[in-house]
DNA sequence: TTGCTCCTCACGTCACGTGAGGTGGC
DNA sequence: TTGCTCCTCACGTCACGTGAGGTGGC
């Protein structure tokens, strides 16, 4: 028989913990004194206790011990919670190699005093979005030649739209793809959210976005005539945090006034991590 | 201007949170309704959004986005707590990692229905111990040639410390080596705890049992001649779960009331991760 | 009038750590 | 009597999620 303090030295737990695993009935003590309180522990108990400490080092909640311990769960069950705590450490691994390779990224480009102010870059996915849509071909994907593209096309877009009677409910996004017709030719896509039946009964196209599960976004302000500044440093990021990048970054206005300076736009890439860097987590 | 839910839209986080933002100073809305109290946000205030969701995406504090973002820190303190965080991030992983490889060696023992009960054998640290001890050699680690040289080192042992008016004051501990006194000759320690000066001064050894930073222990139950199952189960475990042995485990006597098939005794392998899965998270 | 969005509390989360305030046996 | 160990509350942790209960504008 051991009093609580032996026999927390003995399992190498705290006292506390004891109490903690006495008051949920996960380890009661052999005998308690009815005067004073005073809990009683044998050494038999440590095998409980070892067993209580391997199965909280796997990671299980006390709950889940408990089950597993006072046999409430069968052989088949033990396993299926044993699968699932495998792909939550899976994910767990993954991401915090993922965070791992941003905070490098970051003390790198300390080290190298860039200067860049670190690029407020957020990981995040993107839902799918039911948009209408005109498309037209750019000569190449520089602002100056998508400018007066996409003015144009959104013009008409919201005149289309205006003879049918549907009313956009959300942003504009605009989206790009190369094109076949020459090296730098791209497809622009200037699409604006609506709430439709897709097809293309209207002069336009309806249409759902796909979700991007994996995009990195940032916050263009000013004019898109400016972008370029913004798109590399997100493509730089991208690159440095283990991504790579999926195609050209959607263009989703944030705010628009009417005074193109004052715009608000963010961008959304999809993305992938690296081969490398992935590996670990799902094997 | 947004209204909240409109702006937490537009930054894809919760509603909760602008409010929890706004209540810890973090991210203040431009403008408060004096009347309604309703918040309102513009869209500059998306970057410094997306800049607190980077931050605590590494894994930060509310608070210390706060102070990064406020401009608290300098330049040399960022890196300190960046240098801080990939630290923690290197344990981490590589403690999910040994997670993993557990919650895999269980699911292999229960495909291969091995009926072993899964072994409670719990990873900890063994702080170091003054004892007592004497020595001598054993033709080999069998229980059957162990016992007849243990039992009257510690015979010898305990009246030399009453000769020396020393108390035990903890357990006693068993440790052995390999001897170079044969092939298969080990080196029997017996020893245990005591609160003396270390040194030769008495007819036997006061000295300090090193601490093992990794150990992997399990409780044995019962006379110390069937120690082998329990020892083989131990190393087993060890095995199949990316560890490896780096000497033979110590024995720690929890509770001996002389009669040996009531022992309750504790064996303490030093151990070590094996390089494969050591790797990531110390390079 | 019905929905919708917004508001302010306030509890719950998970496994204890950490006092506060007090008691029984050597 | 002084230490030591033990006891029972009860708050705090971290970043919100989740109601409860209520209000203003279309």
């Amino acid at each position: 028989m051991f009093a609580i303090g032996d026999f927390a030295r003995h399992g190498r737990v705290s006292v506390r913990m004891l109490r903690h695993y006495d008051a949920i009935g996960l380890l009661q003590p052999v005998a308690v004194d009815p005067e004073t309180g005073y809990r009683y522990y044998e050494a038999a108990q440590l095998s409980r206790l070892n067993r209580i400490i391997a199965l909280k080092d796997l990671g299980f909640t006390l709950q889940q011990v408990a089950s597993v311990l006072d046999e409430q769960v069968s052989a088949a069950e033990l396993r299926g919670m044993l699968i699932l705590r495998r792909a939550e450490l899976q994910s767990q691994i993954s991401a915090d190699t993922a965070r791992l390779t941003s905070v490098e990224a970051r003390l790198l480009s300390i080290e190298h005093e860039a200067s860049e102010p670190a690029a407020d870059v957020v990981i995040k996915r993107i839902a799918p979005v039911r948009v209408a849509e005109l498309t037209a071909i750019a000569p190449s994907y520089e602002p100056e030649s998508i400018t007066p593209v996409i003015q144009p096309l959104y013009h008409d877009l919201f005149e289309r739209l205006a003879a049918s009677r549907i009313q956009p409910c959300g942003p504009g996004i605009a989206y790009y793809e190369d094109s076949v017709a020459s090296e730098t030719a791209v497809q622009v896509h200037a699409t604006v959210t609506v709430a439709a039946e897709p097809g293309d009964r209207h002069d336009f196209h309806v249409l759902d976005l796909p979700e991007l599960p994996v995009a990195a976004t940032v916050i263009h302000r000013g004019s898109m005539d400016d972008v370029m500044p913004t798109g590399q440093a997100l493509a730089r990021w991208i690159d440095a945090n283990g991504y790579r990048s999926l195609g050209y970054p959607r263009e989703l206005t944030i705010s628009y006034t009417g005074n193109r300076d004052e715009m608000v736009t963010e961008l959304q890439a999809p993305i992938a991590r690296t081969k490398q860097t992935d590996r670990r987590g799902h094997e």
